[in-house]
DNA sequence: CGGCCCTTTGACGGACGTCAAATAGCGTGG
DNA sequence: CCACGCTATTTGACGTCCGTCAAAGGGCCG
């Protein structure tokens, strides 16, 4: 895999676009000079918030963030969960979308690029450009199969859902050994995620709990009988 | 405003793109040999099944149709309606999306294009890419509030905003009149549009003519206190 | 140690779903 | 033009899933 000399992160996602390129053409853009600024963000703090209109593109190089939107009153939907190797966004590589605000949910560490240097690639390397659609196709998927569980689905069924999604994005990205991985999400994420209360929440996941679906110690999930996990989420 | 020979409502929306390359540019890219076939389907019939994987991009020239996707055992989301000048998808403009069925709620007439050629069409004017890029990022936006409505909004809201959506699209197309719209839905439509079900569909619409918001009648719709109807739907 | 947030648990309530029956519309065919 | 059958709509009674409220730990950090 291809290696990107400024933030190894950078190459999860996107870049396996590039390294496409390079295979294709014996020829690799340089990345390194649009970097901007590495950053580290403690736990809590906005990332980015719902009204900035930034001219840069942000990418997650550690920890774990959340993308959410929300009413005028402040009830709040979170639309999905960042890991190492996310744009925070890919929609608004190109351009930027207000409105919507990323949270650090764990402390991350995150690299800016200026937006319009990306433009400049993306629009010379027409193979990123549709690798870049790709992905526009995946996360407007996402969203859609979000209205989907959150209209039509039982408690039990989203939360199963949220948990079976967050393993195998972890395991995508080596974060997952066995059948255990990092889970720091607190309950009230995990309802902001599902359109669900917090105390619901805790009801749902205390009865996969002791249903030995699942085990939850030390910021750390383990999934014991997914076959059931998954039975319970309609899991393909 | 261009038109285009073959198809009228094409202008509607993706060919305001082409119309500012030849405003910007002193040409215009001629889209007549692109169609194949135009269709003319009853009310209720599928157009796009969800396991097609159609090499035809499909536009919308009159009539009402719904874009949708379930579960396995069957329970529905509408994602959006479409209506004349809407494309079945912009997402898969460039490569097919699985998974979605499109339905005609009225008789619908539309043209089909071969997607390569469209493809090859977008690539070689950047503008109009980026005029795609936008709808995109536009339906991704709506997308994510329909997860925001359904999660943490009441069906009083839900049904409140999905009529003011609607008239806010006719009116864009020229498809209102004074504060009267045609309004083919099926109350099962508006249910699966927001996460309800029928009955209780029935009852919110009921309370909303009962309080002299709107008034139904004869297929189509008038918002007769749209202020109010404003303050419950939260809009704006 | 103290304060804060998170989690858990229980009691209770409400919004919405389910079921059922009556009515209205609407297209079809005689 | 009416009869028929289907589907949509309306309405009421009732049930349930999930929200709200409240209180009691538990964990974490200053």
């Amino acid at each position: 895999m291809l290696t990107c000399a400024a933030c190894p992160a950078f190459d999860l996602n996107l870049c396996s676009a590039v390294s496409k390129v390079r295979e294709a053409k014996g020829q690799r853009p340089d990345w390194s000079p649009l970097l901007v600024s590495a950053h580290t963000i403690p736990a809590r703090r906005m990332i980015s918030h719902p009204k900035e209109w930034s001219e840069f593109v942000t990418i997650i190089c550690s920890g774990w963030a959340a993308s959410s939107i929300a009413t005028e009153d402040g009830r709040r939907q979170i639309l999905s969960f960042l890991m190492p190797g996310d744009l925070v966004s890919a929609a608004c590589l190109l351009e930027p979308v207000p409105g919507r605000s990323v949270e650090a949910i764990t402390p991350v560490t995150c690299r800016r690029y200026r937006r319009d240097d990306f433009r400049a690639i993306m629009f010379k390397y027409p193979v990123v450009l549709e690798r870049l659609a790709e992905t526009w196709n995946e996360e407007r998927a996402q969203a859609e199969q979000l209205a989907l569980a959150i209209g039509r689905r039982s408690a039990h069924e989203r939360v199963a859902r949220l948990i079976l999604g967050l393993a195998e994005k972890s395991e995508k990205r080596g974060l997952r050994r066995e059948s255990t991985m990092e889970f720091p999400l607190r309950q009230r994420q995990i309802a902001d995620a599902t359109g669900l209360t917090a105390v619901h929440v805790s009801k749902v996941i205390g009865v996969f709990q002791r249903d030995q679906l699942i085990k939850i110690s030390n910021r750390s999930l383990t999934i014991v009988n997914e076959t059931e996990l998954r039975r319970i989420a309609e899991w393909h």
